[in-house]
DNA sequence: GAGAAAATAGCACGAACGTTCGATAATAAC
DNA sequence: GTTATTATCGAACGTTCGTGCTATTTTCTC
């Protein structure tokens, strides 16, 4: 009883690896198995179906982004700290060597995003509780002063995630290493933008947008996770 | 001479109809050719491998996003009107009726884009020039005085993407209506960012010749059927 | 250690795929 | 109108895929 969760755990961890490379999709059972060196049938047995595998090798990847991605921002300090650590680790997700071919739920996303199905639905389940988490950790930011008190939450989670998005898709396909970078100063400007002094707003700095703002987490010591 | 021309005209039109929904990889011949009414082999023979039909759909929905996106956004007069209508067009090209599964260029891309070969190339190639060509109405609109001057095009390049990539995502996966407002948002927040100060430096340049409306559609300059 | 239960292997199936080939029908050239 | 060329078809091949069935080996329980 406990071997086969060993061997499922095993399956799951060469399945997300394979997933990143060719998609949910392209991930088959026969090559995926003698990655691991066992049968076809003997690893097929511990799901039963191909969806079932593809859906068990999503949940495992949203796992791992929660566990490398969310949860540990979540120990930064509440307010725009929070919110720099979570982009931080966002940006570094897609380079986990884990996951060769980059983000296993995008990749999965632009497969199913117009199938219905129980894949697309936990796709988009997914998407939604993230974007509400990140909306929160604006709202908290908001509380702390950190962003105008006007500033819209979904709005921010839309354009955070937007930047995420095109720095993935510039690396992966035109490998750019700059990508990194035009991440970061797009990040600062949607930060600077939101500063509750106003003067920022369209207006034009030469220089990094100071880190007024509380963007040093040891200014706010003390208060800590919710 | 002529009508293998013509059916080779309507085959990558159902073909890119067909990627849209199922990917450059789920395309497949069979499905395709019942679509058309034509045998398996008549129409393979038009192309000689499945590859060649990727590249040829390819090249064919880039064609349109130039014809209906690029182009006449480039009517438009120089600087921000142009920006504003390039974005605009982007957002509607997604809703195309033509391409009932969203994008195919970003679907493409997101299957190839770490798996080397011609597809990538092209792929790679036109995101390149596309990039390359929406810094250029950048720098036109920083040089008439719609931007500042220390705007860098390149940049704003990337962030104009970026949001045309989250809205494409929300509209698919999230099927959220407020994905185009949300857009609009962003695009107004990125150009009242890179809008000049107050102080008005005026209108610098008068009469640079503009390259015209219906300058050049190098764009994607892929040499066509063969 | 014996027996029950679970995990894995071996094999075969039907379907779908890209591709080939020879035959036939449609079109273009003269 | 005849002929040469091109376009299309139908059938088949070799693979690969997901899946089902039956043994056999391994693991857990008492």
């Amino acid at each position: 009883m406990r071997k086969g969760e060993q061997t499922r755990h095993d399956i799951l961890g060469e399945a997300v690896a394979l997933a990143s490379e060719l998609g949910l999709e392209g991930l088959s059972i026969g090559p995926l198995a003698s990655r691991l060196g066992m049968s076809k049938s003997g690893l097929f047995a511990h799901f039963g179906s191909k969806e079932e595998l593809q859906l068990a090798t999503l949940r495992r990847a949203q796992q791992r982004f929660e566990e490398t991605v969310f949860r540990p921002a979540l120990a930064a300090p509440r307010g725009l700290p929070r919110l720099r650590a979570l982009f931080e680790r966002w940006l570094a997700w897609a380079d986990d060597p884990g996951l060769p071919g980059g983000c296993v739920i995008l990749g999965a996303t632009a497969e199913y995003d117009d199938r219905p199905g129980p894949i697309r639905d936990a796709l988009a389940g997914a998407q939604h509780r993230l974007r509400e988490a990140v909306a929160r950790a604006v709202e908290i930011a908001v509380a702390e002063g950190h962003f105008g008190p006007e500033t819209d939450p979904e709005q921010f989670a839309f354009e955070l995630f937007a930047i995420v998005l095109a720095a993935h898709h510039d690396r992966r396909l035109l490998a750019d290493p700059a990508a990194r970078n035009r991440a970061g100063r797009a990040f600062e400007r949607l930060v600077a933008y939101y500063a509750p002094r106003a003067s920022m707003r369209g207006t034009v700095t030469g220089d990094r947008p100071s880190a007024g703002a509380g963007a040093r987490s040891d200014l706010f010591a003390g208060k800590d996770a919710p």
